[in-house]
DNA sequence: TTAGTGTATTTTGTATACAAAAAGCAATCT
DNA sequence: AGATTGCTTTTTGTATACAAAATACACTAA
């Protein structure tokens, strides 16, 4: 009932979103690289839309915190300095640790089910060592641990802080030395959000982020 | 020596920017209330601009979480339910602990000084009465301790979130019975501060959230 | 050669124009 | 009376046009 409606609902997006999708896309995946000129005229003609929507992408994505606005000169790709990397990290320790306590409390049986396929989908991505597969399946696990925060706010603040890590994510990925390691840690995690065991949930989304810092400061350093 | 400069540098703001002040401000103040519409071409003859700034605007307020866009239909100021200010604080919580305990770190001797007479200039709004200089004046204190944490991004978080309340805030200052509360716990956060105490200054700033937010659920309640 | 100046070009900031979708409303039909 | 259809109005979504600022660069003069 309803259902062709519905997926006309969800197929519905003003070319702002697309164009906002596709510029944070190519942002993270670093094709377009920190202090790089985002020029409206340039990026329609590319893009195949006009400037309004263009425009309207960049101002979300200046607030987001990927673009840099300078007065009467544009939007660059925000820099990212070893400054700006750890006071992200900063954050998102504490905004991290509140969801996996608030997960333990809030989860449904459901999310449990989900949460373990996540893990499992995850750990076959890895042996896959397909890279795309492993970031893909990593985002979908740590999905459904924020969504089951029941906090949306949260939610959004938490993937906000991880985007802005997606840009070294893909080098911390190929480093297959790391993956053994990385399959263990989302085990913990999981296991400790089943259990509802605070404690050990947390010491293992700890762990976690703070092998992501050491991971993602060494990048930035090699750059 | 180019202090004009600087001076126009400073006073240059785009429109959109303008737009997104005094938009914001209407929402923060009530003046625009929950679910109202927000009509481009009417809001563009009001403020006498064309609409791009205005689109642009809310594009930025839509990410801030203040306005709420309905596909095909524009944007409405967003809703505050007693769910999503439950959302805000939750986050705020530890994200008001991380700036205290940041801040007990990494204060200068200056910022020290100056929120010592921020502290006294709550004070002394307090004393005259005047809602107006009372909220500036609490905004300011608070300004301080973020700005000391040395984390912009983590500055801007905390703003935003305390910005979510600000629509109820007015009622909540104009409870003249909370002031002499009030003022103690920002003498306390203060001292705690200054004298380097996490365990004391974190223990007062956990008061004065969890003072507001009665405060400010109570009101919700209300209306 | 080099500093400075003026002009051409690029790019942003703002306004307006046009198309398409949604909402409101009245007339019509059952 | 109530529902439905079709027209009108409103409003958004997108594109384009124009103005102002910044930049690049060549040319001139010391």
């Amino acid at each position: 009932m309803g259902s062709i409606f519905q997926q006309e609902m969800d197929e519905y997006l003003p070319l702002r979103d697309v164009v906002f999708k596709t510029l944070r896309q190519g942002i993270l995946t670093g094709e377009l690289k920190p202090g790089e000129r985002l020029m409206e005229i340039h990026l329609a003609n590319k893009l195949g839309v006009s400037r309004t929507p263009i425009r309207e992408a960049i101002r979300k994505l200046e607030l987001e915190g990927l673009v840099t606005m300078i007065p009467r000169r544009g939007a660059e790709v925000a820099q990212i300095t070893e400054k700006s990397m750890k006071d992200v990290l900063e954050v998102r320790k504490v905004l991290d640790d509140l969801s996996v306590e608030l997960a333990c409390e809030r989860i449904t049986e459901e999310e449990k089910e989900l949460l373990k396929s996540a893990c499992v989908d995850f750990e076959e991505a890895v042996k896959t060592g397909d890279f795309a597969k492993i970031a893909k399946t990593d985002v979908a696990f740590h999905d459904i641990i924020v969504t089951a925060t029941r906090n949306i706010r949260l939610s959004q603040m938490v993937n906000n802080l991880a985007e802005q890590m997606y840009r070294y994510r893909f080098e911390y990925i190929k480093d297959s030395s790391q993956h053994a390691r990385l399959v263990q840690e989302h085990e913990e995690i999981c296991q400790g959000i089943i259990a509802g065991d605070k404690k050990r949930a947390l010491e293992a989304i700890e762990a976690h982020i703070d092998n992501q810092e050491i991971a993602v400061l060494k990048q930035i350093r090699i750059d």
